[in-house]
DNA sequence: CTAATCTTT
DNA sequence: CGGGAAAGATTAG
């Protein structure tokens, strides 16, 4: 399969890929005026001049001069890793908001140089004197068998747009909001479209597929609504079309960091509680040796109530009328993964569904610590060397497709590890995006690599005349048999 | 929780 | 002057 793969990443790595260069000129000069007013502002709040990127310099000025941790004992700060330094990391910074209008500044400076410097004046940097792109692509830097994006990296710019509220100092106008989305900057040629198919919650499912759990293989065989936003709606106690981007967002990233083995410290950041908070009772019956993770931390999330972190419980959250309790899955994949021989303890190797092996020589260490990271390495590896094998295969058949046919001419722009960037000729948009959508979802059976998946694999087809605003094509879905 | 890249100090 | 580590930002599940 790599060998197929290395003549689909040289065509992508090969193609050019379009960019207003005059529109990312002007984005990173507005975004420049924006981040020396707010350098005005720090230096105005600090009452000194310091340099708002250097961490240490802003340590110094938020503990030693204006000793902000002296007014917060009732809250935790957090420390850096190596030296018991004071943080200036963003949940630092957050402990920090309503003393001081500095970490504010700090926060939004922080997100707008992050921006520019690395998706503004770094693609811009990538161009040289041309106006197109072309990423350098790895297929073995990534130890689960994804692939990765150089210079630029493409996989990593940023999906939501930012708004900035530009100050105006021209007499009788109002403050003005802009947006800046790096994704929009990116076009296809005259002529054609950028097309965007998505694996599903692909790793949710390979997970249901993994744990034979009932209530999750059910969520995915019988037809339903999206997953996340279900989670959402429910936590949210709105309807599951007032779920917002943010809100589904973050149900995700609570399923995922639960099922991936996520500690108390952790999931208390995530869900938005105090790690005191996500502290209150202890169960007596459970061993925390055995279970750190999870017996440590649990979540609910009922309908229409705030989310509850507490010690001890048992974690179930509710999906409409399915109950998935992501703790229990999480605390007996291992087990699972033994059983179905994909995990060896005697040997040190981990396989995905298609054969990738990675080896773990720490999962018989007597360090405990370094024992349950290789376990939870283990558990991440198979769902994410899974999903990137599915990946790997819908690249190399989609290619083949094209390269047989007389009228085909779709090229592939981008692969963001679940989602296919294409380019296509306009007149071919609705005839490709079948073609796609069909192949992809046909890997839920490979039968000489003898892959059965106990759930169907569902894929989402968007276009658009730039990256930025792609648009969900509702394409008739595919009858292999009538 | 896992897996990456990029910029700055 | 430059290599390397650390920190902190982005992405994907």
């Amino acid at each position: 399969m790599e060998l197929k793969m290395i003549f689909v990443l040289a065509a992508m790595e090969s193609h050019r890929i379009h960019v207003d260069k005059e529109a990312l000129r002007r984005t990173s000069d507005l975004l420049g005026t924006k981040m020396k007013q707010l350098e005005q502002e720090a230096h105005r709040a600090a009452g000194q001049i310091f340099l708002v990127t250097s961490n240490s310099q802003l340590r110094t000025v938020l503990f030693e001069k204006l000793c902000l941790h002296e007014r917060c004992e009732n809250k935790k700060l957090p420390k850096t890793i190596n030296k018991q330094q004071q943080s200036t990391s963003e949940a630092a910074l957050l402990q920090l908001q309503d003393l001081h209008p500095l970490p504010k500044i700090i926060l939004e400076y922080r997100q707008i140089h992050k921006i520019k410097s690395t998706f503004v004046d770094g693609i811009l940097s990538c161009m040289m004197s041309k106006n197109y792109v072309s990423s350098t692509w790895y297929q073995t830097s990534v130890v689960t068998g994804r692939i990765s994006a150089k210079h630029p990296n493409f996989q990593a710019l940023p999906r939501q747009p930012l708004q900035i509220t530009k100050k105006q100092y021209i007499q009788g106008k109002e403050e003005e909001v802009v947006t800046v989305h790096p994704r929009a900057m990116f076009i296809p040629q005259e002529g054609w479209t950028f097309l965007a198919a998505d694996f599903c919650q692909v790793e949710l499912r390979l997970l249901a597929h993994l744990s034979s759990d009932p209530e999750l293989l059910r969520i995915f065989i019988n037809p339903q609504a999206d997953v996340f936003t279900m989670l959402a709606s429910q936590w949210k106690g709105v309807s599951a079309g007032e779920v917002t981007f943010e809100d589904r967002e973050h149900a995700k990233r609570i399923v995922y960091s639960v099922v991936y083995g996520a500690g108390r410290e952790r999931l208390s950041g995530i869900l938005g509680v105090s790690a005191e908070q996500a502290d209150l009772q202890r169960s007596p019956g459970l061993h925390p040796e055995d279970h750190p993770a999870v017996s440590q931390t649990s979540c609910t999330l009922t309908p229409g109530a705030e989310i509850n972190a507490c010690l001890g419980s048992t974690s179930t959250l509710h999906c409409s009328e399915f109950i998935v309790d992501w703790y229990l899955i999480q605390r007996y994949f291992v087990q699972n993964l033994l059983d179905a021989g994909r995990l060896s303890r005697d040997d040190g190797y981990v396989l995905s569904i298609m054969g990738r092996r990675r080896t773990l020589p720490n999962i018989n260490s007597n360090d405990w610590g370094i024992r349950m990271q290789a376990e939870r390495q283990a558990v991440n590896f198979v769902v994410q060397g899974s999903a990137a094998d599915l990946c790997k295969m819908a690249m190399i058949r989609i290619f083949n497709l094209v390269s047989s046919s007389n009228s085909l001419s779709a090229r592939l722009v981008a692969q963001l590890h679940d989602e296919l960037l294409y380019e296509v000729e306009d007149s071919q948009v609705e005839q490709f995006a079948a073609l796609v959508r069909s192949t992809m979802e046909s890997l839920q059976h490979i039968d000489h690599l003898g892959v059965h998946l106990k759930v169907p694999l569902k894929v989402a087809v968007s276009s658009g005349k730039s990256w930025g605003s792609m648009s969900e094509l509702n394409i008739p879905p595919a009858s292999p048999s009538l």
